[in-house]
DNA sequence: AAGTCATACAACCGCCGGAAT
DNA sequence: TATTCCGGCGGTTGTATGACT
């Protein structure tokens, strides 16, 4: 009931750069402490997931604009094929001892791409990346962008049937693959 | 110059798991 | 043990911008 009124309230949408100031005043001040709580005292109708991924995302120190190196794109396509679209575990050693700690697919990936984030790097792979696997990089001769895009019509087109089930449909091979406990369940994915 | 289309990117939504109670 | 709340993730959508006709 109130929470549906406040939700009415809530600005969505792009970020100010008034807002912006106010969200890193507010952490620089005060830290996280809680997200839901927060945007209120920072001055800011926003919800405290939008809060999050603002800061997250853009805001947070040492977070890299702009774009892709080929490494980094090689590294990004090279985990999204051993990961799949899957989570797994790893083993940690704490103070307190063995623990499992569980990964998700693009937070690994950005873990190993420093100042990326994970919605970066999920943003680039839906624009940029799956479609030119889609198409077999490694049947093409080493391109640019734009010269790729000249040469993938099939945009439309179904693909060709001689490229590899695996790199036609990502979701399948992954689905074939993913044989560990998962907290990935969603159904949507 | 104006309209249309394609692309890139920021942000949102729905769901899930873990922690707290 | 059950419930609630919060943080986090993946997928999707909305919008700004540039390219093209």
């Amino acid at each position: 009931m109130a929470k549906s009124v406040e939700n009415r309230a809530l600005k969505k949408g792009a970020w100010s750069p008034e807002e912006d100031k106010k969200l890193i005043a507010y952490i620089k001040r005060y830290g996280i402490w809680n997200w839901a709580e927060m945007a209120k005292p920072a001055g800011l109708q926003r919800s405290g997931k939008s809060c999050r991924l603002r800061w997250v995302n853009y805001l947070r120190p040492g977070i890299k604009h702009g774009n892709f190196t080929k490494e980094e794109e090689e590294t990004i396509i090279d985990l999204h094929e051993k990961l799949g679209n899957r989570s797994f575990h790893v083993q940690v050693v704490s103070s307190s001892g063995q623990i499992m700690v569980e990964l998700n697919r693009w937070s690994v990936i950005a873990s190993k791409l420093p100042g990326r984030t994970d919605n970066e790097i999920k943003n680039h792979w839906h624009a940029h990346l799956s479609k030119r696997l889609k198409y077999d990089l490694n049947s093409l001769p080493d391109m640019s962008d734009a010269e790729f895009d000249q040469y993938s019509s099939f945009k439309t087109d179904p693909p060709p049937t001689n490229v590899p089930n695996a790199l036609i449909s990502e979701s399948s091979a992954a689905t074939s693959t993913n044989s560990l406990p998962s907290s990935s369940s969603n159904p949507k994915q």
